[in-house]
DNA sequence: ATCGTATAAATGGGTCACCCATTAGACAAA
DNA sequence: TTTGTCTAATGGGTGACCCATTTATACGAT
């Protein structure tokens, strides 16, 4: 019947106006917005309201405010970081577990790299090569950490991603990996052998994305998770602060 | 090798205090964080400093502020309302496409499906019925809005995502459908016929579901979304604001 | 002329002392 | 019991102010 009374308050208003400018098309990635005390006297309010809004709209990913003279918010160009970034905070707060993540990776891992197999061109072939390369370098160093190796594995994923061209993908994917590697120090992932495994299985799957083989892809990414999800499973798991807090409680 | 000199600004270190505290489980949901005027004694700041780290907790939907006495910031419970909001946003800023939703969509609507076929009790598969039940009624009564239908329809696809058991499936469900809700204003999607056949595509999904047959309930929903992509696809699109905007310039 | 250095100016970051509107609860009046 | 009023605590908001950073410019030594 009726709504709650609205509490305008004012940097919310702020916010809407110039996300509507932005969202519009008036304001353009890299324009700069007036200086915090030139909107004090646009806008005829104070300068902590406008800084207000400057955070919010900071979060939201839509503008970057830089120091110094010529410094100032900027209107950033759109990406994905603030949906991985909220999207690992309701993970976080919800006790995700490592099979919820292992089941949702299964899910759609195998489509992302069939995605990429129909549409990787040469470029990005040659960036997957090179970023396989690194891995092998990760491997054969005598001095390299199992941590490195895993980098690389990460980037090789999420450059998949990229290639598949869908943003959602990519979001997704940069949530899941950032949110696994929270959780490998839990981990003693150390065998040389699982991570040989692993770098076997990426090179036939970029393999098969060279060959512009979907299908092939799809079973390839598949069976990688499949296998990398196992040696999850069977590895020795260390307790981290918040089992430990809530142990305590 | 180095990495640019980290500016610490007040506020985020704030963020990042607190964001720890909620994470770990120190701080619950419902809990109240002190006042401002508390916690400017407690972390040895200004209370300029104290609002914008509430600023930005707000945004990422960590706390909600009230106001008067005994009001101050609450530690909400998880929701993908900043999710969705940020995705929005890409959207809106033409990064994102129906078309990575719908293709997105594909990718997991199945295995959601199957997970919930597998998982299923009878009070589970009670839920569903009814849900269906209202569908059912929403397409019968004539003053009923395709609106009406649609909410129903998204109803079941959420209550599928939470009979799947993980929260994750049921984090990106509501993000999608809560986007394509979004979008819905845009397309004239108010044919009975498209309605009719949506709700015989749920009532074999369910049925599906309530015989335990995961690789039957795989099929059907992603031929549903399929069907229902292909609508999208060939209905009328109308114009945003933006892209009047556009066209001007 | 060239290079380095000091200086000035503009910017965002931060603090302080206030004041106002909202709200819950205590309490009095009807 | 109901209704109105007062009080205190809270968040919202403001303006004056100072500081650190950064850039452009002026100026001086070579």
């Amino acid at each position: 019947m009726f709504r709650k009374t609205q509490h305008n308050r004012i940097y919310q208003d702020l916010v809407g106006q110039i996300q509507e400018a932005i969202l519009d098309g008036r304001l353009q990635p890299g324009d700069k917005l007036p200086s915090q005390r030139e909107l004090v006297a646009m806008f005829q309010t104070s300068r902590a309201s406008i800084r207000e809004a400057l955070r919010v709209l900071e979060q939201k990913g839509l503008i970057e405010v830089k120091l110094g003279v010529s410094g100032g918010a900027v209107v950033k160009t759109a990406d994905t970081e603030p949906v991985t970034e909220s999207l690992k905070l309701l993970l976080q707060q919800q006790q995700v577990s490592l099979a919820h993540l292992a089941e949702f990776r299964e899910s759609i891992e195998g489509d992302i790299a069939a995605c990429a197999a129909s549409r990787a061109g040469a470029a990005e072939i040659q960036r997957l090569e090179d970023i396989l390369a690194q891995a092998k370098a990760c491997l054969e160093r005598a001095d390299a950490l199992p941590h490195d190796f895993i980098r690389r594995d990460i980037r090789l994923h999420i450059a998949l991603a990229e290639i598949s061209g869908n943003p959602i993908f990519l979001a997704v994917t940069k949530m899941m990996h950032e949110t696994i590697l929270g959780l490998y120090d839990r981990f003693t992932l150390r065998d040389r052998d699982v991570l040989e495994e692993n770098y076997r299985d990426l090179c036939a799957l970029v393999a098969a994305v060279k060959q512009g083989q979907p299908d092939k892809a799809r079973r390839l990414a598949l069976n990688h998770v499949r296998r990398f999800n196992r040696h999850l499973q069977t590895t020795p798991q260390i307790s981290t602060d918040k089992q430990l807090n809530a142990e305590k409680a």
